[in-house]
Order: structure tokens, then C-alpha cells, then sequence
DNA sequence: GGTCAAGTGGACGATCTCGTCCGTTTGCCA
DNA sequence: TGGCAAACGGACGAGATCGTCCACTTGACC
């Protein structure tokens, strides 16, 4: 009998209301990935079976949405990277994970691992998670290098850059899985030790976890003050 | 006397009417540059000082505007194309090409050289323009190729698919040129004949020319038909 | 200089999206 | 079963953008 008596639901959530919550995070990922992520609120709503009303009660702002919409998806992010950590070859747990990352990006149109590479620690429930993912892929990052199979000018944030370049390909081209197989080949193979070849110019100050939310909507209008 | 017999412009536009087309183009590049490709019409027939009518009389469609914003840049490309093959160096060429796309990509914020890549023989005035573009790039390919530098399996649509994912990285990320040097210099070394490791996946269906037009605006909202 | 069509610009109606308000419904607990 | 607060959904006003229309201006040719 704390605070709210009533109301019984494991998130302080009634039954129907956490229905519908789950109808809309469904629905928007279904949305997002057919009309891109500004698509109209009020059709994630209709798609959901809900009124708008209910949609913003539960989110009241998009990017809530596209977060929580993608979450899960972070997870899997997070899950392949264990994978990864877990992996007796170096090489193969860190090439694993790229082409894992990328798989799903493809399939889901870009969005959610764009997501995932741009609010890591986003929300307050996921605070940890980038803090964590953070560390464990500079862990693997240095066990592929120890083992020399990756090359040791390799910095983290070469990942970010090569995912948002990947999620922008897989936005551009929806359809053409070959085109985004073989960039991700191109990459793999050029993160190779053998394959470095002189010096690289400075690495991006861009980590996993500190993405500008730029990366947002279309072209970043209302990031724009004035 | 022949149709129309007055006006002596040379493309048959009035003195006022060519400069104030000058003036829009101008504006557009910049707007477009600074606020994305989905800026209002408006803001560019503000900032070049024009009626919202004149912007649409001469350029009906914002499509239509793009392409035109941006068809000096094409030229650009173009004359780098030349003078990548012009270059004594076949693998010199090929690089200095790649950068000096990118770094025109990376400059307008990714815009032009995104409608290099997708609009090539978009307007009927560079109808040639795009087929000539392509037995050239391919020249320089199979050149470098033929000299040991460029690893034999490239595809030619694989320039297609780089720069549209550099593209994608610089739209994301605008203002960070370490990430968009970095990611041209890991994409250049993998491109070497010396990193070539194993079997490459299927190359892109993709061609520098048909470029499927979903590469637009946002997520091609607009393209839906149904 | 005069004529006239090409050119101009701003207002305007249509369309779309946002996010809130409010009367009604429904699940939960006693 | 009854009561109440949480939840619901549709309507609605505000704000933005689109593309057109039309009365006025200006440049080219005689």
C-alpha cells in the first residue's frame, strides 16, 4: 500500500494499457522502417489500433518513440557483442559482430542500428548499456589486436563512422542487400592487419557512445535554433 | 524570325529572368547545404531575394531544382574524371578521384555529390554526360586494375556503392571530416589489389548511372505510389 | 520613346502534421 | 457488484508548406 494503492501490473502499467504499448512499439517499428522515421505520428496510431491521444500519453515525443521502438533491437546489438566477447578467435568474434550489426541494419531498413549507434545511452534504462557496450568493444577492439589480426591502428570509433556510413548505404538503397554485403566485405577486409598500408589520418573524436543527435531525421532542420 | 521573334537571350530567358535564375541556384546550394535537401521553397526564394512564383516558374518541381543546384558539381566530377585518367599513375588516379569526390561530398554536406551518384543522367542536358561518365570510370578501373593496384574482383558499381555510403556518413555526421577522411582512407586501402583476402560477396546490381531515385529526400516518403 | 509579352512577387486556399483537450469507457480492487 | 482512477479515442486549433493565381512591372525590339 506504498504510494498507489491500486493498480497492480509488474510496471505500474493497467493491462490494457500495457497492450497497447506494445501495439504501438510494433507498430512503429513497422512504420518507421516502411515510411522512414518522420513518418506521421498519427499513422503509427492507426496502424496500432489506438488513438493519437494514446500514442502520445505513452510517448510523448518521437524520438521516446523511435528509442523505445528500437530498443529491443539494441539489445540484440548488445547480446552480439557478448557473442563476440565470448568467442575463442579474436578475429572471428569481431568480425562476427560487424556483419551481425549490419545484417540488421539491412534488414530493418537502417533505422534501428542507426539508433543504436546514436543514443547508446540514451534513455535512463539504458544509461548502463552504453556505458557497458562501450567497454566491451574496446575489449575486443584490443584482444583481435593483441592477437594481430586486427589492424593496431584501428581506433573504436572506426566502428561508429563504418556503421553510419552502412546505415546510410541501406538507407539510400532499401532493397539491395549485394550493395550493403559488400561494402561490409570492403570494410571487414580493409580492418584487417594485412591490410594496413601506410598511415591513417587522425581517427574521429565520434565514440559509440557520444553520437551527435544529428544523426536524427532527414537533414537535422530542427536541430537548428534560430 | 523565327518562332519567337523577340527576346535575345541566349538560352532564351530575358536579362532579369537569367540573373534571377542565377541568384535561386546560388541560394539553393547554400539552404541546401545548411538546412537539408527538404528545405522549404520558400527559404530559398528568400535568401535569393525572388518571389516564391519566379522559384516555381523556373524550377516546378524541388527535383528539378536539386538537379540543376547541382549540376556544376556533376561538371566537377566529371573534370576530376578526367584528369584521373589523364594521370600517368592509374592507381594514383583512381585515389586522387575518390578523395577529391568525397572531399566535395564532405564539403557540401553530402548533398551534390549524393545527386552525382543518383541523378547522373537525370536532365536531358546531361543525358551524354552519365553514359560518358561511366565508359570512363570504368576505363580507369580496368587501367588500375590492369597495372596490379587495384584489386581485380572491384566492380565498378562498388565506387557507387562507396560513395553513397560516405555520403550517408557525411550527412549524418556534417561537421566531422576526421570521420569522412578515415572512412575514404579504410574503403581506399581495401580497394588495393594487396588487400584482396578470399572471395568478395556478389557485387551490387548498382551501375554510376540508374542509381534508383529512393536515394531522394528522407526515406522516400514520396516515392510510394500505391 | 512606345508597345507588349515575358517576367515578377505576394497573397491565398488546400493540405498536412502536431499535440492537447475532454467526454466516455474500462480494468482493478474492495 | 460498485466505485473510481486510469486509460481511451476522436475532434480540434495552431502552425507550416505547397503550388497557383493574378494584377503589376520591366526589358527587348521597333
Amino acid at each position: 500500500m506504498g504510494e498507489s494503492s491500486r493498480i497492480a501490473g509488474q510496471d505500474g502499467l493497467r493491462a490494457d494499457a500495457r497492450r497497447n504499448r506494445r501495439r504501438i512499439l510494433s507498430a512503429a517499428r513497422l512504420v518507421f522502417a516502411e515510411h522512414g522515421i518522420d513518418a506521421p505520428m498519427a499513422t503509427v496510431a492507426r496502424r496500432a489500433g489506438v488513438g493519437v491521444a494514446t500514442l502520445y500519453r505513452r510517448f510523448p515525443t518521437r524520438d521516446a518513440l523511435v528509442r523505445a521502438a528500437f530498443a529491443h533491437q539494441m539489445d540484440t546489438c548488445a547480446r552480439a557483442l557478448t557473442e563476440a566477447l565470448a568467442d575463442p578467435d579474436p578475429w572471428q568474434g569481431f568480425q562476427q559482430l560487424v556483419e551481425t550489426v549490419c545484417e540488421l541494419q539491412r534488414e530493418e531498413r537502417g533505422f534501428p542500428a542507426a539508433f543504436v549507434a546514436a543514443y547508446p545511452d540514451s534513455t535512463r534504462e539504458h544509461a548502463r548499456f552504453g556505458e557497458q557496450v562501450e567497454r566491451d568493444f574496446i575489449t575486443l577492439v584490443r584482444r583481435a589486436q593483441a592477437a594481430g589480426a586486427l589492424r593496431a591502428d584501428l581506433h573504436p570509433s572506426d566502428l561508429a563512422v563504418a556503421l553510419l556510413a552502412h546505415c546510410g548505404l541501406v538507407t539510400a538503397l532499401p532493397g539491395d542487400r549485394a550493395a550493403s554485403r559488400r561494402l561490409v566485405a570492403f570494410l571487414l577486409q580493409s580492418f584487417r592487419a594485412e591490410a594496413a598500408h601506410g598511415a591513417l589520418p587522425a581517427p574521429s573524436a565520434l565514440s559509440l557512445r557520444s553520437l551527435p543527435l544529428a544523426a536524427h531525421g532527414s537533414q537535422g532542420q530542427r536541430s537548428s535554433g534560430t
